[in-house]
DNA sequence: ATGAAAGCGCTAACAG
DNA sequence: CTGTTAGCGCTTTCAT
């Protein structure tokens, strides 16, 4: 049957050879079949598919001045986060019969705008990203051009762009209330990177509702550090080498957690008795380790799917709510926190 | 496919108006700098820089017949494993100023039958997948169509296509060689999906080095399920309702791992105490868990690069070695085994 | 060293 | 309902 055995792909021209007709009437035979007499829609399937021909989407979206593609850069799509994400991104894209290019920006500007240049090239439908604050002028330059650009998790500060992101000041406030309803009034925090938004709303947030309780956290009692889990161990020491550490403590995301807990084991102390912890988003192994991990947990999936949500009603013309979608955090109670014991009664 | 409500972006002609000279002059001097005049090509620079000229890559790639694209078909992005050799791949492909098209099967064959069409039309100049079973005819006509092909992670039986994998049977007769060194006799396996090549290797890798000792799995003791932290559990759960569970258990890959702890704590299974446990390919949370996971770890990250550069070489037509290569494991050596404790010898 | 012109494969008028 | 034709933006002979 299959007798396109080796070389050149069958093109519209070969298809139309083969039916016995124009190539415009097998162009429309494909893409508006109802445009096309029965008998020779068949006809026209029928060779195609036996010259196994596959539509040359390069020159479609040539001629169609863009393409059903959107470009997706991630910032880092080892960290599980991320990954979903993106895979949030892609599942809804492809629902809808879009395809999406994925970049890997490994948290560099440059790379960043280089693959924005990229996908400008590509002509993209749309831009979905996680920015770095490097690449502000380069994504408004992209927006302004008119393609469309929504950004998820942080926000990179361009003007004209829509946004996804966890309700991370809401979140880390109900970190903070959390353990203050549990007694606790000895505080630390292990901020991550500030220079991402996330980084700095989620201290924000913890440090706000403290407020309310009339609490200051100390500046030895915040750490900011790079999103790695290295990072989450080296700064979990030093806390922990001072003489009074806190009793508990906020740690900003899934990565420096996984660096937290190694802290945790080789310093021997005791979780929850010794010092209850909270992270922000949760992982799949945040049930898994001992004790199972209480986690500000967000809808990670879904940030990926909204966001191409946005991307493509924008792209395809639809009402479009612009400005910053926030969606809500969620508090996921495990083992990691006790009550608070008093000092005066214990030891 | 939304039309520009800004500014046209600048092609090659309104540069050539704006340096004033012809419209192939310009794209000369962009794409082969040394066959025009020093002159021109400043002045064609700077004309370009001005206009903010991005090439439009799907003219350049129609014409071209191709693009510096490669297509990769992820099984699981969510997957750490997966999203790691997903990096290893975009990393080294983009080293190369080669863009990577992401496209996520879900195991699923239809899926991954789709985006192989789709990349086709793309004009990838390769594809790099991990296959599921009921590709591979699919596969094979577009190796046959002289697109290079390399599958990762698992083979699906398609001819002329070359793969990289782990040596995921001498792997796991490391694990059984080592638990045997460690004066086991009572084995269980958690072998996962064995319609997936990795899967299979691996129980016959176990197998084998069992057979080394005269020792045989009964039936009971070797649980398949698909790989997923929920099937782990049950099948822990399951293999140890029974009187006379194994002590030792080798789980063939790390997201069955997580339910397995799971089911290990709810349990209150005590590791290494009552149960020696290894793992099959390592992650990020391994050694993060109480007690930290011994594994047999694959080159995750090598796995992808290699991929890459072996789509890379055959795009760039360099001598490639065709068939499977296959990367080595290592043990890693941490706390989640013991020394039987039973009868025998005691060294 | 530069320009004119011919397509790459496709879609969309515009005819018939 | 179907065929003819004109490009989409680019690279590349082939002239000049």
């Amino acid at each position: 049957m299959a007798r396109d055995s080796g070389n050149d792909p069958a093109d519209l021209e070969s298809v139309a050879k083969h039916a016995g007709v124009s190539i415009s009437t097998v162009s429309r035979a494909l893409t508006r079949p109802d445009r096309v007499a029965t008998a020779t829609r068949e006809r026209v399937l029928e060779s195609a598919a036996e010259l196994g021909y596959a539509p040359n989407q390069l020159a479609r979206s040539l001629r169609m001045q863009g393409s059903k593609t959107i470009g997706l850069i991630i910032s880092d799509i080892l960290v599980p986060f991320h990954a979903e994400v993106a895979k949030g991104v892609e599942d809804f894209a492809s629902e809808h019969h879009y395809t999406t290019i994925l970049c890997n920006s490994s948290e560099n500007g440059n790379k960043e705008k280089q693959y924005l240049e990229l996908l400008k090239g590509f002509k993209v439908g749309g831009v979905i990203l996680e920015p770095t604050e490097a690449g502000v002028a380069t994504i408004e330059a992209l927006a302004r051009a008119g393609t469309p650009v929504v950004e998820v998790d942080r926000i990179s500060g361009a003007k004209g762009v829509r946004a996804v992101l966890s309700d991370n000041v809401a979140g880390a406030r109900q970190a903070a209330r959390y353990l203050l309803d549990l007694g606790h009034s000895s505080f630390g925090v292990i901020a991550g990177d500030i220079k991402i938004t996330s980084g700095r709303e989620r201290l924000k947030g913890f440090q706000d509702e403290l407020k309310t309780a009339k609490i200051k956290l100390e500046p030895g009692r915040i750490r900011t550090c790079r999103n790695l889990d290295e990072s989450g161990f080296n700064a979990f020491v030093e806390m922990f080498g001072h003489p009074d550490p806190p009793k508990a403590l906020f740690v900003c995301n899934a990565q420096m957690m996984g660096g937290v807990l190694r802290a945790i084991r080789e310093l021997g102390i005791r979780v929850p008795k010794d010092l209850s912890l909270i992270g922000f988003d949760d992982s799949t192994w945040g049930s898994v380790v001992d004790p199972p991990l209480t986690v500000i947990a967000q809808q990670t999936y879904e940030l990926g799917r909204m966001a191409a949500q946005m991307i493509l009603d924008s792209i395809e013309g639809k009402k479009i709510k612009s400005g910053i979608t926030r969606l809500e955090t969620r508090l996921i109670e495990r083992e990691s926190c006790a009550r608070a014991v008093s000092s005066l009664r214990k030891r």
